[in-house]
DNA sequence: CCGATTTTGTTCGCACGTTCACAAGCTCCT
DNA sequence: AGGAGCTTGTGAACGTGCGAACAAAATCGG
């Protein structure tokens, strides 16, 4: 509820230090390989090596990293705990971002238990739930809250991020609610299209939808085993789009 | 060195009924929202109406459905129902998938009690754990099984996608024993890159990422009212790259 | 039967993302 | 010191995806 709402018209009249969205996604993913070759007590990378522990090109790694700056030595490679550092930095881990989930149920309750979140810059602050018989139940390290003390939990801990697990018919008005109290980034678990003002994000992370592409996939896969034998498959319904008129 | 045919030797020389990526992940969503319509008793459906539905741009909805055939009536719009059998058809939910879910912790049991998956056409038929103290455990309709019968279960229900939940250490082993059994599809929720042989699908879902992206953004927004009082935030540490070994 | 209206299917230009390929820069060895 | 050998950073080619705009098809009113 900041009354200085600053449009996200971001003109190009700065240099713009924007890093591609592509690009974005992949920096955690050149994080985590960083610290892991940091703990094997490896200090230095090449981008062929970095490449791969992340699984990706290495032409693509540099580019990514380009982004950034030049952080790396020709002839050498990447200083392992510099760039981690320098990623990190950029992504914004350098801070602690506190967390409010919604909805604690089957997997609002499995990301509560979560420590990967804490150990990669994420505090949950605060666990809300609409049912009343739930409030105060513990859960981990927290307690559950009353979904009326939203406010004023967003407020206290400068809550920018929430994530939603509630049921579907739910996430929009739990959504707007959010956005009402000043939540400017949302994790939206439930399968329901959000939307919401500008100047918030909405990122969704939808379980059914990545095993109906892994089924299309697989589909393919039988068929093209099956190529000249596919089962009776013909449009068993008829194509009752339209009564024929043509009849006219 | 390396032969740079990485042609993918699939002998997809074929007219290529083949559906683009960003396509195939958006059919879920339409079919979810024409089956939000067909509850709703509407029968036909614009592409404008169903676009705003998905939360995308009717061109794309329409160049998208274009892909699967000429299943719309122009001057009328999409009728609810056979589209929503169409995409089902091609996505490849006529028929039940049966899954393994492997590792069943805090997101395991989550997993394993939505009842959302059985009704998008997948069918979880067997919870696979390494800890033996809980086979046999009741986690929703199932038992815990044993990770010895994974070859059994996955060949006894042709099971061809696997869910892995474990612990990111022992992702990698879980991912091979699944593929060595026969599983061609995996949807991966361990923090770990996968290395998986051709003809084998992954998918990752990655939550601490989802929220390194959303707070990468935030930062930016914070940044971006900041603009004129940027904090002292020069380069803290010092390029320590170079570590001179022996100076002459 | 015809022309107005509606809405699809498709074409086209643009932006974004990926990969190749190589010059530039660094280190080490002779 | 100078060249050999690596490895980064990036320009350029290519591919994919997106959105605007429009022609083609279907309905409807007269
Ligand atoms: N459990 C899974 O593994 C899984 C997988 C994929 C998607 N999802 C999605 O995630 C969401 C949560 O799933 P779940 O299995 O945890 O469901 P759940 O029914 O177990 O839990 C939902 C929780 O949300 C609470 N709630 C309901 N309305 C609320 C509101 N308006 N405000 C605040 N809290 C409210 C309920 O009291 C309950 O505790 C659902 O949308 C589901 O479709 C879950
Ligand atoms: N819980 C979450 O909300 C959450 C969020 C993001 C990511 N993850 C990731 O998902 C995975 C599971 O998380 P969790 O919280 O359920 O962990 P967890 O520790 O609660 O459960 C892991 C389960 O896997 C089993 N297991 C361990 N090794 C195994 C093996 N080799 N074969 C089969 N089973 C094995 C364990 O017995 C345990 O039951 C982790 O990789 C975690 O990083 C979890």
């Amino acid at each position: 509820m900041t009354p200085r709402n600053r449009r996200n018209s971001t003109r190009d009249e700065r240099p713009d230090r924007g890093i591609p969205e592509a690009t974005v996604a992949r920096l955690p993913i050149y994080l985590r390989a960083l610290t892991a070759l940091s703990e094997q007590g490896i200090t230095t990378s090449s981008s062929e090596d970095l490449a791969t522990s992340a699984g990706v090109n290495s032409a693509k790694l540099r580019k990514d990293l380009s982004y950034l700056g030049s952080y790396g030595t020709r002839g050498v490679g990447y200083d392992v705990d510099y760039l981690r550092y320098q990623i990190a930095r950029e992504i914004g881990l350098t801070q602690d971002w506190p967390v409010v989930i919604v909805g604690i149920g089957n997997l609002g309750q499995a990301l509560a238990n979560y420590s990967g979140f804490a150990s990669r810059g994420f505090q949950i602050v605060s666990l809300i739930d609409a049912d009343r018989q739930r409030v105060g139940e513990q859960v981990g390290d927290l307690e559950i809250a009353a979904y009326a003390d939203l406010a004023e939990i967003v407020e206290k801990h400068g809550v920018a991020i929430g994530v939603i697990a509630t049921p579907a018919p739910a996430a929009q008005g739990v959504c707007d609610d959010l956005v009402a109290v000043g939540v400017t980034s949302i994790l939206n678990f439930a399968p329901a299209v959000l939307s919401v003002p500008d100047g918030v994000d909405v990122r969704k992370v939808d379980l059914s939808i990545e095993l109906q592409i892994l089924a299309y996939h697989e589909q393919r896969k039988a068929m093209s085993d099956d190529v000249l034998a596919p089962p009776g498959l013909p449009v068993p319904e008829p194509p009752a789009v339209t009564v024929e008129v043509e009849s006219a």
